[in-house]
DNA sequence: TTTTGAGTTGTTCGA
DNA sequence: GTCGAACAACTCAAA
């Protein structure tokens, strides 16, 4: 079934050319499927930073892309401009019949896509979406009365009760490699500095492109089994560290539910449990798109949040007084990485004992997170601040010291990123500032000169909170 | 339509 | 130190 001449492909966050469904779907439509990829200005010249993480690994993912499907016999047209102009520029200049790619279900993508659909249409070609970054998206789990779910277990019930292989089978694109079209003449692949930027120090700090999925994915699959017990350890190599390839679509979802499917351990279906929050929030995003720029349940707009600059800047750059916090945000800083519990504890720092607005911290976090997703990150922030669906009770606070002694007992993880900390003893490495001033002096961390003191104190900060929570649903 | 059961990840208090 | 209850009702989803 060819029902057109000729194609374009348009990659965005599916960087890979396996088991890719809009690639597939393009391929089997048409006798000849050339591939493009934006560099977007109208997101890149927007960054603050030129040593940027996070462009670094999408050009290094690019780059190996590229050069598979030019192995395959294919190429990779790679675009510096606005891709609401270049999509359709590119589509006229090579004639082809018309555009494919996979669904994004962020607002400003949805805007983007529905842009470049009707310029498309203005000279009679369609944009072709297929549904790639979520198992399930969308409308495709509804309640009985076909609604969409707020709540995540019925959610999650409906979802494994509907999940067969059917829909985790792989796209099989290295069947129609041959309709790729061959390389255009002078195509070449902008370097990171004539895209405007200069490579990090020490990289993107992960390994970039399906080739980088793949060596994490293996190593993963070895300690799936023990996942439940160590993925809350942030000291343990216990989590998938996949979320940035999540991000970037250089594995393929499909691909990883199926393994957590196949997997018989605990491990496997705590780790599919995580894979099913991921579809939840894309289709939480999609249907309730407020949700991107205020509370989701909107009467908790009306909470007028104290926290002032100085106690964001404080939890920002790591200097809280909370070992555990710090330890949580320097990570961020340093690594464009935070391990999924200090997420929690440090959201919940900031929104609960700070009384900062939360989406303040959700923009820091988007700013920094190497594997930022809108649909999970104002998720995750949502449910800690307690203004989301299905979210955290507003009186269960997380108490900043109690989670540090639970998942770092023994200070690992803080002295890694605090190294203020390092001689601190273990009892005290939650707490410095209840070590007697003497034993501060002789392990050479005194409170408030070498380490901060805790520039809030949690019960009282608590009491705030849930008097702040009171007044609004009075 | 009404009723019923249930709800990611916690903390604190008092026995 | 360990245990259970309270936190505060509310809304969702299903029967």
């Amino acid at each position: 079934m060819t029902a057109y001449e000729s194609t374009l492909f348009w990659f965005r966050r599916d960087l890979r050319d396996e088991d890719n469904a809009g690639l597939y779907h393009a391929l089997a439509a048409s006798r000849r499927v050339h591939c493009a990829f934006v560099f977007d200005r109208g997101i890149l010249d927007g960054l603050p930073e030129r040593a940027d993480r996070r462009v670094a690994f999408l050009h290094a993912s690019v780059a190996e892309l590229r050069g598979r499907l030019r192995e395959a016999g294919g190429d990779l047209r790679v675009v510096h401009g606005h891709a609401r102009e270049a999509i359709p520029a590119l589509a006229a200049r090579l004639g082809v019949d018309a555009v494919f790619a996979n669904e994004d279900y962020e607002p400003a993508a949805r805007a983007r896509d529905e842009a470049v659909a009707a310029a498309l249409g203005r000279d009679g070609r369609r944009l072709h979406l297929a549904k790639d970054q979520a198992v399930f998206a969308k409308d495709e789990i509804l309640t009985r009365s076909g609604t969409p779910f707020t709540v995540f277990t019925p959610y999650k019930r409906a979802w494994l009760a509907k999940v067969d292989d059917f829909y985790v089978k792989a796209y099989p694109v290295g069947r129609y490699a041959s309709r790729l079209a061959p390389p255009a003449p002078g195509s070449s692949l902008p370097s990171l500095e004539a895209l405007g930027f200069e490579p990090p120090a020490g990289g993107p700090g992960v390994a970039a492109g399906m080739s980088g999925a793949q060596a994490l994915f293996a190593d993963f699959l070895a300690r799936l089994p023990r996942y439940a017990e160590t993925r809350d350890f942030p000291a343990v190599k216990g989590v998938s560290y996949l979320s940035v390839h999540n991000r970037f679509g250089t594995i393929s979802i499909r691909r990883l539910a199926a393994e957590a499917r196949a997997g018989a351990s605990e491990g496997a279906a705590t780790w599919l449990s995580e894979l099913v929050w991921r579809d939840f929030y894309f289709q939480i995003l999609w249907h309730h798109p407020h949700a991107a720029t205020g509370s989701f349940r909107r009467e908790y707009d009306a909470i007028a949040w104290p926290g002032g600059e100085d106690r964001l800047a404080a939890w920002r750059e790591g200097r809280t007084g909370y070992p555990l916090v710090d330890a949580a945000m320097r990570q961020l800083t340093a690594t464009g990485w935070m391990h999924n519990r200090l997420r929690m504890v440090a959201a919940s720092f900031l929104v609960k004992d700070l009384l900062v607005d939360w989406r303040q911290g959700e923009r820091w976090f988007a700013d920094r997170l190497l594997d930022f997703d809108l649909a999970a990150n104002n998720g995750g922030w949502q449910w800690c601040a307690s203004t989301g669906c299905d979210a955290q009770p507003w009186f269960r606070i997380f108490n900043p010291v109690s989670q540090s002694q639970r998942f770092d007992p023994q200070g690992r993880f803080i002295r890694r990123y605090v190294p203020e900390l390092a001689r601190v003893p273990e009892a005290f490495v939650h707490a410095p500032w209840t070590l007697p001033p003497l034993e501060q002096q002789a392990c050479g961390c005194v409170v408030g000169r070498d380490y901060p003191a805790p520039i809030v104190e949690h019960a009282a900060q608590r009491e705030r909170a849930l008097a702040l929570f009171k007044a609004v649903r009075a």
